[in-house]
DNA sequence: TGTACATCAGTGAACGCGCGTTCACTGATGTAC
DNA sequence: TGTACATCAGTGAACGCGCGTTCACTGATGTAC
């Protein structure tokens, strides 16, 4: 039956929340609409009332965690003192926590080869909140006096990156470590 | 009908070559077996007299990706002189050629992101390569005079996944120079 | 404020499609004598 | 070397499943008077 507006907007919200992070876990083929509805506690007939198609709502779900991995960034490094904040942007990007939850954390590396190939909704998000992430990592590097000619942040990002995937791609604990620490240890040394 | 022995092992390595070159460019999920099967000349129904599952095929496809992604490594940068030599193999990884041919390069970012979430043939096949080009690219830095205690290669080929992976998923053609070159002129840096 | 009607969020069945896998069959190749 | 039989690579139809999408229906909410 029909329900209230704020129940309308609360339920949109929770399908895109629930979508950005079962796409991030399991990929965006890797989660069906029906699980995803479930995950809700509704059926999958509803979905359409909300979006025009799956690619859509994949979208929003992107555009959703990168600024999800925005804020976080912000907030981690905006806490700590001028001199420290790049390095604390570096080091809580490049953590163990976020190679372990995929599911909360940066969508280029939980989904980039996936949405690289692609285009529509989802590849644009992407695009568009690159961007705002490499606004968000500049501002964090001028306020630690890394000078953005001599090391743009697009390249930081691109090893921040890099570092996540490879530390996923591998199982040793000990490798995982080892690429977490060290690829964080090749940014602040280009620094 | 039944064919010859040296028929067989030729078709079989087809369909291989293939699925490594299909699998980079779409995507594991983005081809299915009769295609895959047709690009060899073939129907589907004939693929499990040489392998058990696609997941088995996808197994050795990533196998050899990443094969002759550490043999092209090891081609160009051999062809260099020792100073050269580490210089080489980081800017031929992240040349404008290779973001442009994911079908032909490294698995690990045209397929990285969907493999570090799953598991069987086609993820272990990905930690054995990842092993074996990473040896690769020790020997390359040696030849440089890089010190692998200073810059553990690990870190480097994290830096050069994250830069080919960054520059794929953006469209702007110069920002896509822009990431290939500053994450060469990162990885130099630290050297 | 109360009433009558229109709207529409959510349900659950159904559709159509593509996919991985299986299977009976064919006929050339390999093997045993 | 020649012959009879077994093997098996490849064919094409079929199976079963999950998926995105559609649709008729329900009944509470929103709106017009």
């Amino acid at each position: 039956m029909r329900r209230s507006r704020e129940d309308t907007t609360a339920t949109r919200l929770q399908i895109v929340e629930a979508a950005a992070r079962l796409f991030r876990e399991r990929g965006i083929n890797g989660i069906g609409l029906a699980d995803l509805m479930g995950e809700v506690g509704l059926t999958h007939g509803g979905f359409y009332k909300h979006f025009p198609s799956k690619d859509a709502l994949a979208g929003e779900a992107c555009a959703a965690a990168l600024a999800q991995t925005r804020s976080e960034l912000e907030s981690r490094a905006g806490a700590a003192r001028d001199e420290q904040a790049f390095k604390t942007a570096v080091s809580s990007y490049l953590g163990q926590a976020h190679r372990d939850h995929p599911e909360e954390g940066c969508p280029i590396a939980a989904l980039g080869s996936e949405l690289a190939r692609g285009d529509g909704p989802p590849r644009a998000a992407l695009v568009e909140g690159v961007d705002a992430l490499l606004q968000t990592l500049r501002r964090q590097m001028a306020r630690s006096g890394v000078d953005e000619k001599r090391l743009p942040a697009h390249a930081v990002l691109a090893a921040m990156v890099g570092g996540l995937l490879l530390a996923r791609v591998v199982e040793d604990p000990a490798k995982v470590r080892a690429i977490l620490r060290d690829t964080q240890a090749l940014i602040l040394k280009a620094a």
